[in-house]
DNA sequence: GACAAATGCGAGCGCTCGCTCGCATTCTTG
DNA sequence: CAAGAATGCGAGCGAGCGCTCGCATTTGTC
């Protein structure tokens, strides 16, 4: 029984260690081309998933989306449900990094109106630069996987409003708290959803302050002692 | 050239004149049995839609789902569009129904809080009662169709708001007023998920009152002159 | 009861999809 | 350069899909 074939299927190459440690010296022979390939195909899986969703899109149209035979996109994946993973892992772990840098302590001891525009301007700049994040994440099908890390994204982030509902709030009780921060959460989904759809420029520009204004009409009421803004400035009213 | 046979594919019967007036003693044969079919294949599509979602869902699956055999199901519709056309404007039917009673204009004299119960209780009501509406209407992969009546009730709902809006803050320009209404619909919206997420009883009532809180919150600093209940009434705070 | 229309069935057609396989090509290593 | 691993190809497979067809059964009308 001699060792079979390495991997017929490699899986998908990590993107760690580029550099081949001393007691790795072989990892992969050629990193260069199909690492180049991987993410070629996971743009092209992007553009095809953002355009038609999981199941609408076949492995055959991401193959032709990035000119390459199908073959060669079941080099690098197993099967669909693990492009959709490995896109939505990658899109995954830039999101914590982009809503890492909102909720920094030092942010947090700002007063709401500036923790607001902190929090969801590079909320709204992600998904503006990757629609693919959402349409796999909303999507009702997508693979289990995915839906799982997003259900873990979504409590996560739940957390962390409830974070900034206890500074501000820190009276409230937490059944009231938790409901306080669902809604917040998504209200604030339905705004992007509105940002989205909006032309890039002063429209979208404008339904961002709305969208602020609103959560900051919502937020403010609930501030106690002497208010760290004063109550519902009426920022841009007409 | 003999007339051919009448229709193979009867379309969907129209559910109009189940009464044979004398102008037409022979519209169809075999009502009775039909209409039922045809109810319930309707009801099968539509748990099978709420589900899956449109494209996922077989037909194959509606018909066992329905305890009828595939050729049935074609017997009544001639497509599975169809069957998703059908049922959607039933449901837009109904849907139109609800909120034409939501929108009369002795509601719209009512002071804001009044208001909101009257407008966002039928509706959370429908879609509570109806899953599937949001199902077919939500997800990006419904049949052209139906996609151009939602666009259609989205737009009349709309205007509806902007009613409103006018007739709370008449002096607002039609351009914000039209970007407040968006923001009031897409919040909305966003609320209404998390209502239909949260379990029935007292923590969908909660989410219901917090959702029209948040509402009263965003559009009471609009109202002008004397306020119409006064500013931002902590209606069930903490 | 006789007849026809309406209704009901389910095997199976044609198609697309996810995915495989054998083989050609390119690159790295010794 | 030779050897072999990594990469690339695309026709084609099984499976499931939407949908059809021929035929059996039920039901209303005479």
């Amino acid at each position: 029984m001699s060792e079979d074939v390495p991997e017929d299927v490699p899986e998908v190459a990590s993107e760690a260690t580029p550099e081949p440690t001393s007691d790795e010296p072989k990892p992969r022979r050629r990193q260069a081309r199909g690492e180049r390939r991987i993410a070629q195909l996971l743009q092209a899986a992007a553009n095809v998933f953002c355009s038609n969703g999981y199941t609408a899109a076949s492995t055959n149209a991401i193959a032709r989306e990035a000119h390459v035979s199908p073959g060669t996109l079941y080099q690098y994946f197993p099967n669909k449900e693990a492009i959709a993973i490995e896109l939505g892992e990658r899109l995954l772990h830039q999101m914590r990094e982009a809503h890492g840098q909102a909720f920094t302590p030092e942010n947090l001891a700002l007063p709401l109106p500036e923790l607001l525009d902190a929090v969801v301007d590079p909320m709204i700049e992600f998904n503006c630069a990757n629609p693919a994040f959402l349409a796999l994440m909303h999507g009702s099908d997508a693979p289990g996987r995915i839906a799982e890390e997003h259900d873990a994204l979504h409590v996560s982030l739940l957390a962390r409003v409830r974070e900034v509902l206890a500074h501000f709030a820190p009276a409230m009780p937490a059944q009231e708290r938790a409901r306080v921060a669902e809604m917040t959460f998504a209200t604030f989904k339905g705004g992007l959803d509105l940002v989205l759809a909006a032309p890039e420029g002063p429209e979208r520009d404008a339904m961002i302050g709305e969208l602020k204004t609103l959560l900051l009409r919502y937020l403010a009421p609930l501030t106690e002692g002497p208010l760290t803004e004063g109550p519902v400035t009426t920022t841009r009213s007409h």
